[in-house]
Formats: structure tokens, sequence, C-alpha cells
DNA sequence: ACTTATTCCTGCGTGC
DNA sequence: TGCACGCAGGAATAAG
């Protein structure tokens, strides 16, 4: 999916785009998300003024005058883009809110893992898609007193541990092998063996190519855009993700391909112990 | 309780 | 050109 920053980015984006209009009416595909949308959806949001959009984890949520919550989750190929209404929609639109302004937000995804529901404000700390997600990295919720706790008992390989959400949010398959590349750590390491010294450059790691991947509007890989339909500039950063049988920018050493829990890692075997 | 595999989908590149 | 195959930014669930 678009990970953190590119989530990110999107918010930003509908922060400029969607604040004070009133949403008109609602349209959705036949076609289900991850969930089925809410019974009362339309009820829930036509003639609300969209207040605030801010994001928890990957999840945007779009809060309305009503104190209800409009909550999107990207998936893997989601997007979100604001157009003026339009009859002819792009394939696997799944869902557009029509404002009053004559604009309109499209909600697009090819593979139909994203998501899409709604919860009132006071509940949505308890809202089971948010109640057991872990620290946001940028914040100093991530700690390493907090890492060490929670990967004291945690023999799987630091990379598959970094991308469990119940620990942090947001680092997806990009950005974990990035922050282990930036922070000279082995994404073969158990996460338990990772040393104070260790955690310590992996927090400040995550945290600066998060950042870095922010300032650049997120990474387009093949189509990801923010809402203002602009590609993300990361990708041009990327030291290791995707530069398999290349050479590492730091020591020349190639840099390895390989596959952990069914994703892709991509680091170098001279400068990552 | 941790860890890996499977599952939900479409689309694209590769190789035969 | 067409087809089979593998792989893709996620994450819940099942199974070991």
């Amino acid at each position: 999916m678009p990970e953190l920053p590119e989530v990110e980015t999107v918010v930003r984006g509908l922060n400029n785009k969607i604040i004070n209009r009133i949403i008109f009416k609602i349209q959705t595909s036949n076609h289900k998300l991850r969930l089925a949308y809410p019974k009362n959806f339309a009820e829930q949001l036509i003639n609300q003024k969209i207040i605030k959009v801010w994001r928890r984890a990957k999840y945007i949520i779009c809060q309305l005058s009503n104190d209800v919550c409009l909550i999107m989750h990207l998936g893997m190929s989601g997007k979100i883009n604001i157009g003026v209404q339009n009859d002819n929609l792009p394939k696997h639109t799944h869902f557009t809110l029509h404002l009053d302004n004559g604009e309109s937000l499209y909600f697009n995804d090819p593979r139909r893992f994203g998501l899409i529901t709604t919860c009132e404000y006071s509940k949505l700390f308890e809202h089971k898609l948010l109640a057991h997600m872990g620290a946001e990295p940028l914040t100093e919720e991530l700690t390493i007193d907090y890492l060490l706790e929670k990967f004291k008992t945690r023999n799987g390989p630091i990379k598959t541990t970094l991308m469990d959400n119940k620990i942090i949010v947001g680092v997806g398959n990009i950005y974990a092998s990035e922050s282990l590349f930036l922070a000279r750590i082995s994404p073969l390491l158990p996460a338990k063996q990772l040393t104070k010294v260790q955690l310590t450059k992996l927090i400040l790691a995550i945290k600066s190519t998060l950042e870095k991947a922010i300032k650049l509007g997120g990474s387009t890989l093949k189509d990801y855009r923010n809402a203002e339909d602009n590609k993300g500039y990361f990708q041009n950063e990327f030291n290791v993700y995707g530069r398999d049988q290349q050479n590492c920018l730091l020591c020349n050493e190639i840099i390895v391909k390989l596959n952990q829990a069914g994703r892709a890692t991509y680091y170098c075997i001279k400068c990552q112990k």
C-alpha cells in the first residue's frame, strides 16, 4: 500500500481540498471492499460538513459535523482523488462523495484490499480496526524502552517484526527495508537480539526515513498519486528497495533480495549486520 | 503467544 | 499474439 508517508501526503492533500465542504450525495459501486459498507451509510454522511481529516496508522479519518467519522484505508492499490463532478468514472472507482463546491472525492481501488467504514468519534479508538494499533513512529511513543519491551519475546526477524502493526504502525515493506539499511541492521536479525545501541539507530532511521519520504510526497512505484494527483519522489532516494543485483551505494557490494514472510526484502550483506 | 502461510483482488511484466 | 506464472505498497485470519 501506500505506507505511512503516502497516507500522510494524501491526508495533507485532503486538508487542502475538502475541509468545510458539505457532502450532498454519495455513490458506491456494486463491489465490496474489504468490509461491506455500513447500514445507514448514506444517512450518516449526507448533509454533513467535513470538519477535520487526519490519520491513525494508515487509516484516513474524516471527522464530520455529526460526530461520525468516515474511515478509509487504501489497502495495496487504493487511490483517492478530488476532481470536478464527472459521470465518466474510471474503472474500479468504488466510492464517490459529491461535495457542495462542484467537486467530488473519488476512491479507486483495483485490488479492493482497501476499506471504507464509519464510526462514531467517541468510539473511534475502541474500534476493532484501531484498538490494537502500536506506536506512531513519528511521535514520542516510539522509544527504546517501548521497543525493548515489545521485542523481548520476539524471535522472528526484525524486518517482519517491524511491519507488525501491533508494535509500530505505518512501516510497510519499502520503509522497513530502507530503515534497516540506514540503521545498518540485518533484516534477518531476531528482534529480541537488538541491542540498545541498535534500537537507538533503528528509531532514528525509521523517523528520518519516514520524514524524508513525507517531504518528497511519498514513493510512487507504479501508480501511487496523492489527493491532488501528484506523484511522490522518494523512490529516487531508495538505497536498497528494488535495487537487487545493483551495487550498494556505500560499499559497492551487490544488494541482495530475499523473501521474508512472503514479502521481498532488500539489503546489503556487508553494511547490515 | 509467536510465526508463517493463506486469503482477499486486478494488473502488469516476463518468458515460453 | 497469447497464455501461464509470479509478483505487487496491506493486513486479518487460520493453522502450526
